[in-house]
DNA sequence: TAAAACCCTACTTTCATACTAGGAATAACT
DNA sequence: AGTTATTCCTAGTATGAAAGTAGGGTTTTA
């Protein structure tokens, strides 16, 4: 499995206060209850986006999270690379793979860098916003 | 990880055939000392080749296996399915998923679509012949 | 008779995933 | 100042799949 659930989870979460942006923040309970996902799991997984500031966050009452850019400009890609370990497709093209032995000879090397390549130019291609559009009924679900 | 180490020593397998192809067959003991990869575990994986008839076997002394097509004639998608429990990059698109209930309202529903489609279209553009050629020293790893 | 594919069962080790639990720090409101 | 609602932080657990290893036995063919 490429995309783990912290991932999917991530995009819910952005698409989720992109939907119910305001001036004001929006507590994670508010977006756990909407989401149907636990709190305390959503929890580590908006931390990362804060950390990465693609949201920003207020503590104490009244606190919460919200985006500071608009949906457009968020890519899908930039948002999984903050929660997935790795969307390497192969082991070998990891960040801090261990320089493989065969490199030089390998003759899957560079296959897997095509694949690598269009996964990632993929994800580059959809922001947050054209997934807001999706999943209405009647949708035809094209992209 | 999306392509597991028994996807990657298939293709291997078959890489390894098409390069030492002659009219003999080639036996597994061959392969796994060229490939520097146990024998124990290449023969669970070359069973599913067999199985589904992407290569010819013949057994007892002389026996082994070769390939029956030509390798322009196997892409990297036809193999990978055969060892991959599933190429699907999120579980909602795997073969038996269980229906999900998000599906109608689902925001990023057509972007695993999408994603699962730009993965097996890249799988289906190359072939084994593609991948003999690649590795070589001097060589720029470009497809 | 020897060498090979074929077939089967069971076990281990390691790792990532998918959470859960409990508390500390912070900010607004009364 | 106190209460409450919230984020922030550290730690732990449970499960399952991946990646083999081990060791047999059966069948086929030169």
């Amino acid at each position: 499995m490429l995309i783990s659930t912290k991932g999917r989870y991530a995009l819910r979460i952005m698409i989720d206060l992109a939907e119910h942006q305001t001036d004001e923040f929006i507590s994670l309970r508010e977006i756990a209850q909407r989401q149907e996902i636990s709190e305390k799991y959503l929890e580590s997984i908006i931390r990362m986006l804060v950390k990465a500031r693609v949201v920003d966050s207020l503590r104490g009452k009244g606190g919460g999270y919200r985006l500071n850019k608009s949906p457009d400009q968020y890519t899908v890609g930039s948002i999984l690379q903050l929660t997935e370990e790795s969307l390497a497709p192969v082991a070998c093209l990891e960040k801090n793979a261990a320089p493989c032995p065969r490199s030089g000879w390998c003759r899957t090397f560079s296959l897997w860098q095509g694949l690598d390549k269009v996964i990632h130019d993929y994800l580059q291609s959809v922001t947050i916003a054209d997934l807001m559009e999706q999943g209405v009924a009647g949708d035809d679900y094209v992209i």
